[in-house]
DNA sequence: GGGCACATGTAAGCTGTTACATGATTAA
DNA sequence: TTAATCATGTAACAGCTTACATGTGCCC
């Protein structure tokens, strides 16, 4: 229920695969599960110390520094299914792209319109970053039972990216035709308007 | 840069459409802003303290408690400009399905159908308050130089929703191929594997 | 010997939610 | 008069990021 089962949950979920560091952890979080999950060093150590502590991983190799890496126990793996079991309440949502074009009013036209295109460039980026990942996940034979479901994942990041490149396209249209009426509102004498869409 | 100023643009921008109380404020936030955007009341009022003491929003009517409205300054005006040409940081991001189905082998096929069934609605559910809100907007005929900026944020919520739908619906038809599949690796005797997909 | 990647942790501080306290007005 | 809605605020707490402190092992 709390965000720190969340936090629980996501490390489980990773040492469920394979056993590794913290230090790795936090970077499988970032690579992997990047693209619709995110956890700082200051929520992986404690969620380490915290299931260490209820046996639901163990931690092997150097205790102090070097080569120590964690790995989940059966209690742990009871303790993810829990977890993965709990209704999943989506956050508030913070669009702070939509917060600026909701009242773009004040901004105008251009200003929106460089945002939006900041938007489509990194829908371009994830859509790339998803097809990496699909090639690595092709060349990769390990996991066979993981992979059906980390394709799922996969493709969501796909299908918003796309959704998000289409609405950018036709934000910036609708964007231009508000610019060049804006324009001849206020702007009457700048220029002859050179062509108008029909 | 800090959250903090997000809350601002926020209540700022709302005030600028019309005066109103912060309750009436939460309740437009989170009616019409509400599938991009979110604040509570907790954040609502010290905002609009910190606010008047800077001069930014006035308070008008009783001081008390009644019919009190706040409205923006020319001041405020000026600062909501400056708050909207900050950079848009895109938050981390937290998705606590896909964290569910990334990790989908230890609930198995069916839960995470299930899962993704709940998905489904809610983008269902979000394309008809997208296409109310269309309606609104054709009907209200107040505020013409928002309306523009307005419909590219439903617009987004309404590609959003629809890439949910199509994406949801592939990845139903994947884990009923994945359900199958286990059901004939798990149980060999249960039937006799009725339809094989070549 | 210096720099870099690996590795573990802590503390401060901000953001944000929730629950609570308080009271006015209005409708049943 | 009781309940619901409108209205304003505060306090406690949870979640999360960032920066810092510390140390190892390896390669150039």
């Amino acid at each position: 229920m709390a965000r720190t089962d969340q936090t629980q949950a996501a490390v489980l979920g990773a040492l469920s695969v394979t056993p590794m560091s913290g230090y790795a952890l936090r970077q499988e979080i970032r690579d992997t599960l990047g693209h619709f999950w995110s956890e700082s060093f200051g929520q992986i150590y404690p969620a380490l110390a915290e299931l260490a502590r209820h046996g639901l991983v163990e931690r092997r190799g150097g205790e102090r520094t070097g080569s120590s890496t964690f790995a989940i126990t059966a209690a742990g793996t009871a303790r993810l299914r829990e977890l993965l079991a709990e209704p999943a309440q989506p956050a508030p949502p913070r669009n702070p792209l939509l917060l600026r074009l909701f009242f773009g009013r004040h901004l105008g036209p251009d200003a929106c319109r460089e945002l939006v295109q900041q938007s489509r460039a990194r829908a371009e980026d994830q859509l790339a970053r998803m097809a990496a990942v699909r090639r690595e996940l092709a060349a990769d034979a390990s996991s066979p039972a993981d992979r059906p479901y980390w394709l799922l994942t996969v493709s969501a990041g796909e299908h918003a990216a796309r959704a998000q490149l289409a609405w950018a396209d036709e934000a910036l249209a609708a964007l231009a035709d508000l610019r060049s009426a804006d324009g001849a509102d206020r702007l009457p004498s700048a220029s002859p308007t050179p062509e108008e869409h029909p």
